[in-house]
DNA sequence: CGATTCATTGATCGAGATCAAAATTGGTGG
DNA sequence: CCACCAATTTTGATCTCGATCAATGAATCG
């Protein structure tokens, strides 16, 4: 639950009696190998996850084979508080990466945050979060060229991952082929190969396999018009 | 708040103690004109809002004019839950119609839900409802044609608008302009005239100003490849 | 090493953007 | 009821960004 309790610091500084998730016994830690669906489209929702290590993503595929990737789960990141409210999943997700992952029980994860008003606000914290990084995702991909869609990514992974504990750092590990990237971004494959050339040629990122140096912040930044405020990293509640 | 009880319905089919809501005194009724901001983005969250009637919208701009329009609020909907763990706005609401819309501070509102966990669950419920639709809206803007947007939409809208109470109709109203169905899905003016034009001369819609007539369900459903499910409709939780 | 998967680059095509003008709609006031 | 004005929609013409098709390179792995 680490990464979780890193990135919850910064939304509760007191950091009170958080401390009763981490001994709270009802998560279970498991290993998920690449390619390993977590969660099916269609299937019933009976637990809660919390991501220690990996990457996964949430997408959802049109008959045609159109492909479309909603959110990355990266560590710290939990998933799916749906299960409090929908009785199915509308979304498939799916381990991109090798996983360490915190499985709880639905009912159980409920009766925790019951007993525990702080601990259910820092989750309602996280799902707020997420919303805003869906709608941010919807501008990225609604309103923004090819190359300011993956600068504008590159700079949120590397905020939400330094959020979570990764040390900071202007390289960022991208663990997405560019067929993900292009399902992620609204892109074809051959156009994200593109895109990040452009911003290569651009002198803004450095070379790429599996991580991007990220050579000109503030270039970048103004690129992609990135402004983290929607990330609400220190915004402790009125 | 009509609107919005008959909207819990289909999720509290007991319809248990929902009543503490209308009941309750913290809510006040304010009229909006069309084009009043409701929400400024940076603007402290005081606020919950639910929408009695009208419409609004939740949009972002970019420096450089482009816009986003990212949902639309519909009556019966409510916003913005965000404020409970978030201090500012990071979108801007706007009412796009004359709106009648019931307000409370988010302290009071607090209290509330604290008191009565069924309420919060239905709450929790509509968040939930609305993230679903935010992440349809993602795979609609990153992966579907001008076309196959707009029919979605359509066919969206219409259910959302029965979900609160509209009378079923083939006729669905849309106070929005070929400009605002751009931000919103992600085209231009131009071609969204031209979509609204395909999906006419095929035969699926009818005429439109202000609202539309959809002719052929089915056909329409088809080309969008419209699934409702993502509603969560009548999935009380375990 | 073949076999497979993924990245890069080139060539061509098309959906949708942009620019521009005309037609329609909707008030408002005389 | 009509004339006028503004806002919006529709339509046409042209251009461009990004998609698609296809071939070539790298990289990884039994």
């Amino acid at each position: 639950m680490h990464a979780l309790l890193t990135r919850l610091k910064s939304y509760n500084a007191a950091q009170d009696d958080l401390s009763g998730l981490a001994e709270s016994a009802i998560f279970t830690l498991h290993s998920e190998e690449r390619g390993v669906i977590l969660i099916e489209t269609g299937a019933p929702l009976d637990h809660v996850f919390v991501v220690a290590s990996g990457w996964a993503i949430r997408h959802r595929t049109l008959e045609d084979g159109r492909r479309q990737i909603v959110n990355v789960m990266l560590p710290g990141d939990c998933f799916d508080l749906q299960a409090l409210a929908a009785r199915y999943a509308d979304h498939t997700v799916e381990a991109i990466t090798p996983m360490e992952i915190h499985r709880a029980p639905t009912p159980a994860f409920l009766k925790m945050v019951h007993g525990n008003g702080r601990l259910a606000a820092a989750f309602w914290w996280t799902a707020i979060q997420e919303d805003s990084v869906l709608r941010e995702q919807i501008v990225r991909v609604g309103r923004r060229s090819g190359r300011e869609r993956l600068a504008h990514l590159i700079l949120e992974l590397q905020r939400r991952l330094e959020m979570a504990g990764a040390p900071i750092s202007d390289s960022v590990p991208l663990p997405l082929t560019r067929d993900m990237l292009g399902d992620f971004l609204g892109l074809s494959r051959v156009h994200v190969t593109r895109s990040m050339g452009a911003l290569r040629r651009m002198g803004l990122i450095g070379n790429v396999n599996g991580s991007v140096h990220i050579l000109k912040q503030n270039k970048l930044i103004d690129l992609a018009q990135f402004d983290d405020d929607y990330l609400h990293q220190n915004q402790t509640p009125a």
